[in-house]
DNA sequence: AATCTAATTTAGATATATCTAAAAATATTT
DNA sequence: AAATATTTTTAGATATATCTAAATTAGATT
């Protein structure tokens, strides 16, 4: 079996390769892991000769088909979790985080699977991200960026692209939730804001609110 | 806040020291949390610095009133897991141990009390024992050993001394559950076995079963 | 192509939790 | 009470995951 740090840095390696097509570099694991790139280097090193990672020395790594099966799997366990945490526990979709960073890393054969089987195998995370299968297959909704949209275009808010506690409080505050259908009203040319309305109210956001929107048309 | 091992170690104490009223040695913990005196010694250190425990060298350990209070604060997490994991999950009695020997670790202000709450405040896991309310107050059912028992007598089985996967699986094969009603029928002098007699059927055990079988009269 | 800068790796420390083997203290036996 | 046996502690290693600081490499600039 893996660490709990090895099932991490798969993680986050996972995380950073869904969002661009290159090899992957060792400052880019330390900013999102918050440690050093000396530690991911090492880390790396173990991980390539677990055959999880393919990793060469200056040049990069990305997830061999094994790195990536684990990763899919922790990403199920955390994002099961996190349902089971807001849908049965009553947390909220800001408070779940660090627990389901816990939980993710239960070791057992079985309990993944009856969790979802009892939590009657949902489909997304309170957050709206997909929750892979037991085969790490994971169903991928086509989305676009907010800041895409033309003035009068409609969509429904899909999913975030960031999901830290400090953006969901900030959705919270403008009453903005998953599934709310959004048009665009206006775009503010100077400064990118951008102007919608919700069936229930309308409201401004800056370009670094729209960029983590994610819009199904 | 404190390291699993420091949690499992805290743990290991209290449940040795509702046995015996000594201080308890550190072969003793040694062979209850299958590790070496050596390491016993090195954490006794480290835990008497913390002031969790009275440490004196060569003269044994008990807890200190901050050392209960985590240990009962771990078993209450361990026991409402396992309530969950049997009672949501549908996991059987002898499935449980080493997954809630996992989540009892997890660390949360609120996780253990939300989830106490969702499982509508058990107060017996499903090996019979108490469940330590938020405060660490335990609930003690007076019980005897069914050795001590006299042909004749009744009781029902309310809680196990020894909760080890074989021996529960060896329950179940007898078909003996708690909260069964138990009658002593003969007790042969000759090994101490017991012939006993439930709701529904007759048995023979063994002295060293009998001794595992905590008895309400 | 040589130089500079930024990214990356290496070397050497630190902290936790463990172990083995040797030393020291306590308990038991004669 | 001396000798012996057992228990416990200490000293020194090992493994994991981290860090800082120095050295190295790659890529950009001249």
């Amino acid at each position: 079996m893996f660490s709990q740090s090895e099932e991490n840095y798969l993680k986050a390696i996972y995380s950073i390769e869904t969002k661009t097509s290159f090899n992957i570099s060792t400052n880019l694991i330390a900013e999102k892991m918050h440690t050093k790139a000396s530690s991911v280097t090492d880390m790396l090193k173990k991980l390539a000769a677990k055959e999880l990672v393919i990793y060469k020395k200056y040049k990069g790594v990305f997830l061999t088909e094994k790195g990536k099966k684990i990763a899919l799997k922790v990403i199920r366990k955390h994002r099961l979790w996190e349902y089971f945490l807001v849908n049965k526990l009553n947390y909220s979709w800001d408070e779940v985080h660090d627990i389901a960073e816990q939980l993710e890393h239960i070791k057992s054969d079985t309990l993944i699977d009856n969790l979802e089987s009892f939590l009657k195998f949902p489909k997304f995370d309170p957050h709206g991200d997909p929750i892979p299968d037991k085969n790490g297959k994971i169903m991928l909704i086509k989305t676009v960026n907010l800041l895409n949209l033309k003035v009068g275009q409609k969509g429904v808010l899909e999913s975030l692209k960031d999901s830290s506690d400090s953006f969901l409080k900030y959705l919270n505050k403008k009453n903005l939730a998953l599934r709310d259908k959004i048009k665009v009203i206006d775009i503010e040319p100077f400064d990118n804001s951008i102007h919608i309305e919700t069936k229930t109210h309308q409201l401004v956001i800056s370009k670094k609110v729209a960029e983590n929107l994610n819009i199904k048309i």
